[in-house]
Parts: C-alpha cells; structure tokens; sequence
RNA sequence: UCCAGCGUGGCUCAAUGGUAGAGCGGGUGACUGUUAAUCACUAGGUUGCAGGUUCGAGUCCUGCCGCUGGAGCCA
C-alpha cells in the first residue's frame, strides 16, 4: 500500500520511505543519475535516480517536461537539493509521458504565453499568484463573516441599464434584451434592509473598451453594503478591510511574495490609519507648489536613474563582445532586454510626467481625476489614499448629496500606493425618496424599472453605504505586477477570449 | 475608438534590396551531483495574408488580418 505525501510536507518526513506524485518541471540526466525537479502543486522537490536502481532508471527514459510521474524513494537531508531534502528513488512509474511541452524554461513572449494559459497556469510565478489571490479572497470572506456580515448572491443577469448603457454587455434573454452584472450594489441595498450588514462577491462585466493594463471585461469585485452606515463608517470598514488582506498575504505567502520578487517593505508600511483628504484637499494639493517642488525633484532623480539605465545598457553591450558562451550571452541578452523595457518605461514616464506636472496645476475643480492626478496624489503616501466627497457630476445617482457642501456627495475612493490606482470605489446612498426622484430626473432617467429601489426609501429609509473592492487590482498591488492579466487564472480582455 | 510599434523553424531573436541563420527546445550518443547542466552529431522554413514596385523582396509600397504598448473610461 503506498503512502503518498505531498512535497510541502517532505521536510518533517527525513528518513521515511515515501511516495510523491505530480509533474515532471525538469529532468536532467547525467549518463548514470537522473536528476528529477517534481512539483505537486503544493512544492517542489528534486529526486535523485541512480543507475543503481535500473528500474526506476529505466522507467524514466524518454520522459520529458510536465510529465507525470509517481516516484517512490526515503527522503533525505541533502545540501546540494535546492529545497534542501531530496528523495533517493527506488521506485518510479510514468503516468503519462507527456509530448513536448511547449513553455520551456526560458524566456517566452506575452502573446505565446497568452495562448498557453492553460499551460502557463503550472509556471512558479503563476501558481504563487494564484495562491496569493486565494488567500485574499479568504481573507476577504473571513473579514466579513467575522464582523457579522450575511453573503448575498446579487443576480448576474440585469433588466435595463442604469448607467452608461456601453459599458454593459447586452444578451438575448429569450427574445428581451438583458445584461451582465456591472455591480450587485442596488440588489445589495435591498438585502441590506433585511438583514443589515451584506455583502456580494462575484464577477462582473464591463464592455467599456479599454486596453490598459489594469483592466479586464470580467473581473471580480467584493461589495460590502451596510444599514445605518455613514460616510465616516465606510471610511474605517475600508481601511481595516485593506488591512487585514495585506496581513493575511504576508503571513501566509511571503514564500510566494518572495518568489515574485514584491518588496515585503512596502507591504508592511500598510496599516492604520490611512491618509484622508476630501476632494476638494486633493485639488488643493494638486495646485500647491510645495507639491510642484516635489515632483520636480523626483522628476530629476528619475532621470539620473535613467541615465544610469542607459549606462549600464551600455556597459553590457561591451560584456557581451568578451562573451562566448552562446547560453551566457543569451542570459545576458534578456537581461539587458529586462534593462531596457524597464528604461523604456521610465523614458515614457519622463516624457509624459512634465505635461502631468501642468495638468495638476491647471487642475480645474469639478472635473474628474484622470489616471495621471491619481498617480500623482498616491504616490505622497506609502499606504493606500482615501478620498472623499466628489463633484455630484461626476458620480452615479445613488450617492448621497452633502449637505456640508451640496456640490459633492459622500463618496470615497481609496488608492493603492506605488501608482496601482483605485481599488474601491463607494458611497454612502442616497436614503431620501424626494433627493433620489430628483437626482434621476436630473439624469433623464426613468424610473419605472427603478420603482422596487426606490421602495426602499419608501418603507423604512435608513442612511446606509457600502463600497466594491476589485479583487484582480488588490491582487495586482499586493503582488506587484505590472499587468492585471496575470492576477487572474483566465482573463477576459478587449480582443481576447482565449483560451 | 484613436495613436504608435511589431508579425522570420516549436520558442526567443539575427539577416545594406542579392545563397534564410544562431541560441534554446526536440531527437541520437557520451558523462554518478545536476541547478536554464555540459560536449558532439542531427532533424526542423510557402518569412501573417493578398496585391504591387524590381533582373531580384524577409527587407520597399498599398490593403487586410493578428498581436503588443499607450490614451480615453473605469474597479
């Protein structure tokens, strides 16, 4: 009878006969050792077959990468392995040899790698970010339930569009037009008033066609909606909820965070409590000169860095003359490509941040931020940024007016340090019957197909608010990606549906 | 939707308008401590598609298709 273990647990295991199942992540044969790199999904151990056992030896021949394979052998303490403990097999059967796989290990383009999702998904980085995104969405959950809050599933099919009817995917429903969620937060309101603090996580869809790397057509977004909540308690529910997702990734994942490289610091920086400012502060600081100082300054620290990219670049055009191992050349080929994409990014930001500089400047209150003003705003603090109270112009209809100041509503965005850029958007919702008829009539709504919300306000209004966090753009931030496609096992983006 | 760039073996990339190449991956062989192993040999191509210019097009021109990056909009 075999015991299989998985590889996570190999280091409490030294000594004991065992057998590991999974895939083959490399093989390399030195005439009379195998050297086996095995992963499980859990880890990955290095397994050492020797001549010595021609049968396991034997079994192993023709097999190549991704293959997969039960190996059964005493695990040992060995400082050569690269985890530290390896298994001597003595036993090893094939369970499929795989055809060639077509990822190997080196450098592979976006739109190869794309194409291979399917594939892709088994690489180091993916399953370390697919790990990290579980854990959030745990996190998330457990914040919730513990706080007392009731998970409610909003429908995905939608009558009418509320706002923006191009941002909506349009279906057939049985001869009638409907759409795909773009946010459950009017049916959460309802359910809000039955049981008091809600909240929905789901995917939602957006047909807006934008080709960023911070949006996907389908992503998913966790929205918390609670009874007698003012703007003040989104405020706190907000920061605390970031919080305690960025705690659970780095007590759980700092293998994972290390495996992508994320600078744990910046994580660590992220506590309570989080800088505040209303809108209109926000306009202020953009128009403040000591801002302007600031960003001068930045702006030329960030071209010496520059400078000394292109040296460097320059310098390794010289090494790799000197080279000739093909393969050593070819390492330092890609890392000088590294080098310069990097400085390509950085020669991007250069052109474009003077012209930002003078956007913030000439800044006009009542427009809406831009991604630029956003960046600039955020990237002041090293956690994330909440900002309050916008120009009722710019926001949806369901937000509270302010009475302090009826040109704003009492709405908060919160930004993500390092320029990730907004990952929760809320409000507090208009409760009065009169104020809501008025503000749709306003925005030449009909509110026919709105008469079930406004009900709401008809029996029992009570002030009540939520927000939507987007789970791919906190997965993102968290692990320091440059692109959201990769914070999600499957994307869906303008021009692409597969696989 | 707009702007820019790129499409060459399975992959990553070379090739003044003049014989299509390298590395990796695959296959075969050698090697008992490899870490993207190493060494030798080997197979692998309608240069995205359709036209055009030219004695001659991977290279130049036009159109189309695909992809990538950026902008707007947003989580």
């Amino acid at each position: 009878m075999r015991s299989f273990v998985e590889i996570q647990a190999l280091k409490d295991l030294v000594g004991q006969e065992v057998w590991l199942r999974g895939w083959v992540r490399a093989i390399r044969s030195s005439g009379k050792i195998r050297f086996v790199e095995l992963r499980d999904g859990t880890g990955s151990c290095q397994c050492i077959v020797e001549a010595g056992e021609p049968e396991a030896f034997a079994a192993l021949e023709g097999c190549g990468q991704e293959s997969s394979v039960c190996l059964g052998g005493v695990v040992r303490e060995e400082p050569r392995s690269p985890g530290g403990v390896e298994l001597a097999v003595s036993a090893a059967e094939v369970v499929q040899a795989g055809e060639e796989f077509p990822i190997a290990r080196k450098e592979h383009g976006i739109e190869f790698l794309m194409q291979h999702r399917h594939l892709w998904l088994r690489s180091p980085r993916q399953t370390a970010i697919l790990k990290i995104r579980h854990r959030i969405i745990q996190a998330a959950r457990d914040f919730f339930d513990q706080q007392g809050f009731t998970l409610i599933d909003t429908p995905i099919f939608q009558p009418g569009a509320a706002e923006g009817a191009g941002t909506l995917f349009e279906v057939d429903y049985f001869g009638n037009p409907a759409f795909l969620a773009q946010t459950g937060q009017l049916y959460l309101e309802t359910a809000a008033m039955a049981l008091g603090k809600v909240y929905c996580f789901g995917p939602t869809f957006r047909a807006e066609k934008s080709k960023t790397r911070r949006h996907l057509t389908e992503f998913w977004m966790i929205e918390p909606e609670v009874a007698f909540y003012e703007l003040k308690d989104l405020e706190g529910l907000s920061e605390a909820f970031i919080c305690h997702l960025v705690q659970a990734v780095l007590t759980h994942n700092r293998a994972e965070l290390e495996a992508l490289g994320r600078d744990c610091a910046a994580l660590e920086a992220v506590g309570m409590p989080f800088p505040r400012m209303t809108y209109s502060e926000a306009v202020g600081m953009l128009h403040d000169p000591e801002l302007h100082g600031k960003l001068e300054a930045e702006l030329a620290a960030e071209q010496e860095r520059y400078a000394k990219l292109q040296k460097r670049i320059e310098e390794m055009d010289a090494e790799l003359a000197g080279l000739m191992k093909a393969w050593k050349r070819e390492k330092l080929t890609k890392e000088q490509q590294a080098l310069r994409e990097e400085a390509g990014d950085l020669e991007r930001w250069l052109r474009n941040q003077p012209g930002h500089i003078e956007d913030a400047k000439r800044f006009r209150w009542g427009d809406d931020f831009g991604g630029d003003e956003e960046t600039i705003l955020s990237r002041q603090f090293d956690r994330p940024l909440i900002i309050t109270e916008y120009p009722r112009e710019v926001k949806a209809f369901y937000m509270k007016r302010n009475d302090a100041d009826p040109r704003t509503v009492l709405n908060l965005d919160v930004l993500a340090p390092e320029g990730y850029g907004e990952i929760i958007g809320g409000s507090q919702r208009e409760d009065s019957l009169e104020a809501l008829q008025a503000r749709m009539a306003e925005e030449g709504m009909d509110p026919a197909p709105y008469e079930w919300y406004l009900d709401l306000r008809r029996f029992g209004s009570v002030p009540h608010g939520g927000f939507g966090l987007g789970i791919e753009r906190t997965v993102s931030w968290i692990c320091g990606l440059k692109h959201i496609r990769e914070t999600i096992p499957f994307p869906r983006m303008m021009g692409r549906m597969a696989p």
